[in-house]
DNA sequence: CTGGACAGTGACGGAAACTGTCACCATGCC
DNA sequence: GGCATGGTGACAGTTTCCGTCACTGTCCAG
């Protein structure tokens, strides 16, 4: 991981947080001991009141910040969650996620109004299945969060995206689509389309897309159909929304 | 300058100022157009609203952030998440819960810097087991809330707790205990302490127990000795908080 | 409908920053 | 004293970063 994104996370780790070990903090940002100390010094030198104490029981802390700031959660951390809340649900076949769910419900119902209606939209046409029996190969579990946030940008204001795409044999080519949803099967994650050049539903999977772009001019209004088209028939798909 | 450092710079220019072009900001950080732009994707990979608009008059801008500001959440909450991030991080063995356990940073850093303390305090003594093999019988898979909340005012005040409990042979009795952690075993709940009139450590299933009630008179300091006391020995348990 | 202002992308080689390791000091607690 | 913890300095190998350049796409004005 880039040094930048790093200590970004360092912050987020801090804040809210009370003491904690560099150790700790190395083991979970998989990094050195030393490295975060090296971190920790630029967040000091930004003028951030990073203290440390020394002794057992000691560790390092964020002192009170001026000002409130506010967290932004990206599209693919709340799809997580809610995955995780639905996961935990089904592995022990009694309610126990519905706590998890119920700290969701509330986490949405922070966000203002409209951010909470995007990401409801959205995730109606969020798809989950069953992992993956084989390994996918090469996939990273994680989509790049540029094209994530490129296409919630798409899907939310009924625009086009083209984008550039490997197919499993390798072959690039530059594909135009309308995106519907997202269909989510641990570790991959895929992009349900309509192809605009081919006219027909189609499935990318998001990691072997790259440079994706809006495409202005191109106009449609999300349709669950097209969703639906992308499933195989005969396997247990669930819509993440409500 | 670091570019950690001056990505940092960026996102507060950007913050509070309307729309300003590349070659400004290029210039006012003193390094290329080219590596504005790659700047620019870094926030923009972090899932931050930076956007763009051509043409004469144009620029980037950083969208209102539309973000978590404050929210409360009850310790089972927290606890499920947190539990929730984690299984589904062991379920597809690589990154995926990555962006689970990342959104639930954000989040614990979204709360009152006191509320984060207390609930990391109260996760540090929270125990998980594995799922429970047969069907715990009767177990409904979340304790009683108002449990739940008096045992967090009891652990955190370093007070005692009496409450009426029924064993598994169905017998009532009034019990005085030291609460000085949990053990999660989906679906059940347990509580972990010592019994203050027998003085020593014993395991209660949190769904047998009614009317709890704090004692002020009895004040204790938590102790994960206690914890460990309470855990059947060659099983793995992992203590959830860090 | 053309030119210009501006956002954004891809590639590349030299330069600078970053990282882990190791040794060591300081501090607080038992 | 012994131990756990924060903090510093130095160094070499490696990774990342940066400016440059060429190019595409979009929007606006005239």
């Amino acid at each position: 991981m880039p040094r930048t994104d790093r200590v970004m996370d360092l912050l987020e780790l801090l804040r809210g947080r009370g003491a904690v070990g560099v150790g700790a903090l190395a083991d979970e940002l998989g990094v050195s001991r030393r490295t975060i100390l090296r971190d920790l010094a630029t967040l000091r030198a930004r003028g951030l009141p990073v203290t440390g104490e020394a002794g057992p029981g000691g560790g390092v802390r964020l002192e009170a910040e001026r000002g409130v700031t506010a967290v932004h959660l990206a599209l693919d951390e709340v799809v997580s969650l809610w995955l995780a809340a639905r996961l935990s649900r089904a592995a022990s076949d009694l309610p126990w996620g519905d706590a998890a769910r119920r700290g969701l419900a509330k986490l949405l119902a922070s966000l203002p109004r409209e951010r909470a209606r995007d990401l409801r939209a959205l995730c109606r046409r969020v798809v989950v299945g069953p992992p993956a029996s084989e390994r996918v190969r090469g996939a990273t579990g994680r989509p790049p969060p540029e094209l994530l946030s490129r296409f919630e940008a798409a899907f939310l204001g009924g625009r086009g995206l083209a984008f550039a795409y490997v197919d499993a044999a390798g072959r690039r080519s530059e594909r135009r689509i309308e995106p519907h949803g997202l269909l989510v099967q641990p570790p991959a994650w895929y992009l349900l389309a309509r192809d605009l050049d081919r006219g027909e539903p189609r499935t990318f999977r998001m990691d072997r897309v790259s440079a994706p772009r809006l495409l202005a001019e191109v106009a449609f209004r999300p349709d669950p159909a097209v969703v639906a088209a992308n499933l195989p028939a005969g396997v247990d798909w669930q819509p993440l929304g409500t």
